[in-house]
DNA sequence: ATAATGACTTTCA
DNA sequence: TTGAAAGCCATTA
């Protein structure tokens, strides 16, 4: 009964394996770069359908916010603590600074004078 | 078949 | 800065 739906979660998982170790991206952006404008959603879907043993690095996608969208309950205390096994800081709201932590992929920096 | 849900984002107040 | 409202779309009921 497989139906092909993973095609879409193949990109999205191949997008998030992308994510550098101590960064972070947001569901947008990992929805962009799968070629899946505007379908944050499905990414989280996507990573919510995966195992515990999988090699893609599901704690690097976090929200627009610079949160942990998961609740602490179901895998959100896991998650901030695999990210600050790898360097990512929170701050006091639990927040991460993107401007900081923030993924960008290789996309032309353009520094203005 | 329709309706509700959800690991989201963006815009506007 | 925060919060509400609308937009998106696959999965579930």
């Amino acid at each position: 009964m497989p139906r092909r739906e993973s095609d879409s979660y193949t990109r999205i998982y191949a997008a998030v394996k992308r994510i550098p170790r101590g960064r972070v991206a947001t569901y947008g952006q990992i929805a962009k770069l799968a070629g899946l404008p505007g379908q944050a959603r499905q990414v989280g879907y996507a990573l919510h359908a995966l195992r515990s043993a999988t090699a893609v690095p599901w704690q690097r996608v976090v929200n627009a916010a610079g949160a942990i969208s998961l609740r602490p309950m179901t895998g959100g205390v896991t998650q901030r603590i695999l990210l600050e096994k790898e360097g990512v800081r929170f701050d006091a709201r639990g927040r991460i600074a993107l401007r900081t932590f923030g993924w960008r992929p290789r996309r032309v920096t353009r520094l203005r004078a």
